[in-house]
RNA sequence: GCUGCUGUAGCUCAGAGGUAGAGCACUCCCUUGGUAAGGGAGAGGUCGAGAGUUCAAUUCUCUCCAGCAGCACCA
């Protein structure tokens, strides 16, 4: 029998018979080795304890100890007995696919009876009943033939299905829990008693489209979370409570800083405390706009559908957007027009007013564009996703040669944004070519080419999402993350080569020809709404002090001291702070608890002694000690405080 | 849009085939209190909307609307 050399990550090499199993592997390194060994990485893959190795390789054996393999294979396990108990208590539900997620894993069934938590309930039993009695897990590879008769035997199409999908090279693997069987890439534990009984739940259950495709059946997916022991689990859940606390929907409430209501779904109503900090968001992005070389316009809302047909929008998102009719009450013919879901269109009819020269590019418009989206129900989300909302959007029209110039002008753009507003870190995604597409593969060589190079400049840490760029174009997504881990899009760039072909856009070059701009898409928040919902939950409704609607709460402790109360608010706000008194006829304690919950960042609570000594005592959120100032020192404190970051000296 | 769940006072929630409850918030009174809820009284609801079953529906059934979770979508 032939050899392979096994390299050991201390650098040491062994040679073994073809086809050893890490198990083996394993045993003959240690008894006790072999005993704790749960799986074996090998060269990059994950490696089951039972698979043979047929070539030299890297090698190292995983214990419970090495986190990643471990938790992976417990999880993995865990859908896998999930599955189990689910087809032990209801044999005619059909199994899919069950893979780990984050924190755990996940498995679709096909069931007519919807899950209920009761079920939960018993199929967590169930799953500990399985882990108790520890049933040895198995492997083969079969061929495809024989596997597809199989599961038609067994009535399992989806698996089936799977099989097909299969590519033709890959080893059709085959996993036994004990009796139970699934179709599985592996790798495994070796019995389910290593899977550890008390440290995983049964989250929920949702629907979920059969591979991902909302034209085929919808599934029931049942949602675990697994960890290696049940402190972790409880860290976990403990996390998962807090988390909830920092939701935006609830903070907007306690905040007093908007509301929804069904009249209006997925539109927001701006109460006072909310519409400071958008006001002020939005003032601060002016200055940076102007600043960084843009120019604002402003466009209509409502717009002929001809408008739309010409930029392709009509044809491609009628359905999402909103239609509004005149009919001949009102005009001599009946138009439609539409709520515009977008800027760019607008933006172009601008830049064709007037012929423009190389010398105007490359021009940046920007606007505050209001838009409105007939978005799915289901889709909506709070303040995050939404029907109606503005962009900090801007269009630059650009020749080809500036596209790379400008997208590193608006990395380091957004860059500075971000870190001013408290994210110096986010993910930023990049899309390239989609199989269908316009423009010549030339240009998307140039495009990709500029986008890539000036983000790498700023970081190597980018996400590639090949083929998932427009049609028109390859874009960057900037990334930001909610309380609870959900990603969401706020800043774009995007290279547009079609709209300015589509609706003729030109300037005048150095050889005196017309030649075709490239539009150059970019919003730095997204779209105030949602950065604003992003804001609230990662300061925890904490905002920096500038940006915080309520700043500044003067309370009174005794009524003797509302005169000065008054001189106190008028003071600070004097100095640019948004201040407020609060003399009702309520203890301290109350009052502090009431800003507290408010997150109101300073509150200057003053009496007797304050009203005495010119001074007041400063309680700042989070804290509980407090500290004694002098009116003028809180005032120039505080005052700094308040102006944006962009304007402090 | 799809699957499931939910919808009762401003908020958080209890309740039940016979006509609605708590805590907090709100209003008034007492209290002038030193850093996360002082005490008392009062007011507040078409039980998401519509239809059906029933002597009787907020409760049961159906349809619709909205919200939540996930999926799909996100120019």
């Amino acid at each position: 029998m032939s050899q392979i050399s096994l390299t050991f990550p201390d650098g040491s090499k062994r040679d073994f018979d073809k086809g050893v199993t890490p198990a083996e592997v394993a045993a003959s390194i240690s008894k006790s080795l072999g005993k704790k060994a749960i799986s074996a990485t090998l060269g990059e893959a994950h490696w089951d304890l039972q698979w043979p190795i047929e070539e030299d390789a890297r090698i190292a054996i995983n214990t419970m100890a090495d986190d990643a393999p471990a938790l992976e294979l417990i999880r993995h396990d865990l859908a896998h007995i999930m599955a189990r108990a689910v087809q032990e208590i209801w044999p005619d539900v059909k199994v899919t696919i069950g893979p780990v997620i984050e924190n755990g894993w996940y498995y679709d069934f096909d069931r007519a009876e919807p899950f209920t938590p009761e079920d939960l309930g018993a199929i967590e039993k169930k799953m500990k009943e399985i882990i108790n009695r520890r049933d040895p897990v198995t492997t083969e590879v079969w061929d495809r033939e024989r596997a597809v008769k199989y599961y038609e035997a067994n009535n399992e199409p989806y698996k089936v299905e799977l099989i097909e999908a299969i590519p033709g090279n890959d080893p059709i693997r085959m996993y036994w829990h004990g009796h139970w069987q699934d179709l599985c890439r592996g790798p495994h534990l070796q019995h389910t008693g290593q899977v550890p009984g008390d440290s995983f739940k049964l989250m929920s259950v949702a629907g979920a489209y059969w591979r991902g495709d909302s034209d085929r059946q919808m599934l029931q997916r049942i949602y675990g979370v697994a960890f290696k022991n049940r402190d972790d689990l409880k860290k976990h859940l403990h996390m998962l409570e807090e988390a909830a606390k920092r939701d935006h929907r609830k903070l907007g409430r306690e905040m007093d800083l908007f509301h929804m209501q069904e009249e209006a779904p997925g539109q927001i109503f701006w109460h006072p405390n909310g519409w400071k900090i958008y006001t002020t968001l939005q003032d601060y992005m002016r200055r940076q706009q102007t600043r960084g070389g843009y120019v604002e316009v402003n466009t209509p809302q409502v717009v002929d559908r001809k408008l739309w047909e010409r930029s392709g929008h009509w044809e491609k998102y009628q359905e999402n957007m909103f239609i509004v009719e005149v009919d001949e009450e009102h005009a001599r013919e009946k138009a439609i027009n539409a709520l515009k879901p977008m800027n760019c269109p607008c933006h172009v009819e601008i830049f064709k007013q007037g012929l423009k020269s190389y010398r105007d590019l490359p021009l940046r418009m920007a606007e505050f564009g209001s838009c409105a989206r007939y978005e799915p129900s289901g889709a909506l989300h709070g303040i995050m996703r939404v029907r109606g909302f503005t962009q900090d959007d801007a269009h630059i029209f650009a020749t080809e040669d500036q596209i790379a110039a400008e997208t590193e002008r608006f990395i380091g753009f957004l860059a500075g944004i971000y870190r001013d507003l408290g994210f110096p870190s986010y993910k930023i995604k990049f899309s390239d070519r989609p199989d269908t597409r316009a423009g010549s593969d030339e240009i998307w060589d140039k495009a990709e080419e500029a986008l890539l190079t000036a983000t790498r400049k700023v970081t190597n840490d980018i996400e590639l999402n090949p083929g998932e760029g427009a049609f028109y174009g390859p874009k960057l997504e900037f990334v930001l993350t909610d309380a609870i881990g959900r990603d969401w899009q706020c800043g774009t760039f995007q290279v547009d080569f079609v709209l300015p072909e589509r609706l003729d856009a030109h300037y005048i070059g150095a050889d005196g020809n017309k030649h075709r701009p490239v539009m150059l898409h970019r919003a730095t928040l997204g779209s105030f709404e949602r950065f604003i919902g992003i804001l609230i939950e990662e300061h925890a409704g904490k905002l920096p002090f500038w940006l915080a609607p309520r700043q500044v709460v003067v309370a009174s402790i005794t009524s003797e001291a509302d005169d000065y109360v008054a001189y106190v608010v008028e003071t600070l706000t004097r100095a640019g702070v948004r201040a407020e008194a609060d003399i009702r006829n309520e203890k301290i304690n109350y009052k502090v608890r009431e800003h507290s919950v408010g997150k109101v960042p300073v509150i200057l609570a003053v009496g007797h002694r304050e009203v005495e000594e010119r001074t007041v005592t400063v309680r700042r959120l989070g804290e509980k000690q407090t500290q004694v100032a002098t009116l003028d020192e809180i005032t120039a404190e505080l005052g700094r405080d308040a102006t944006p970051p962009d304007l402090r000296a």
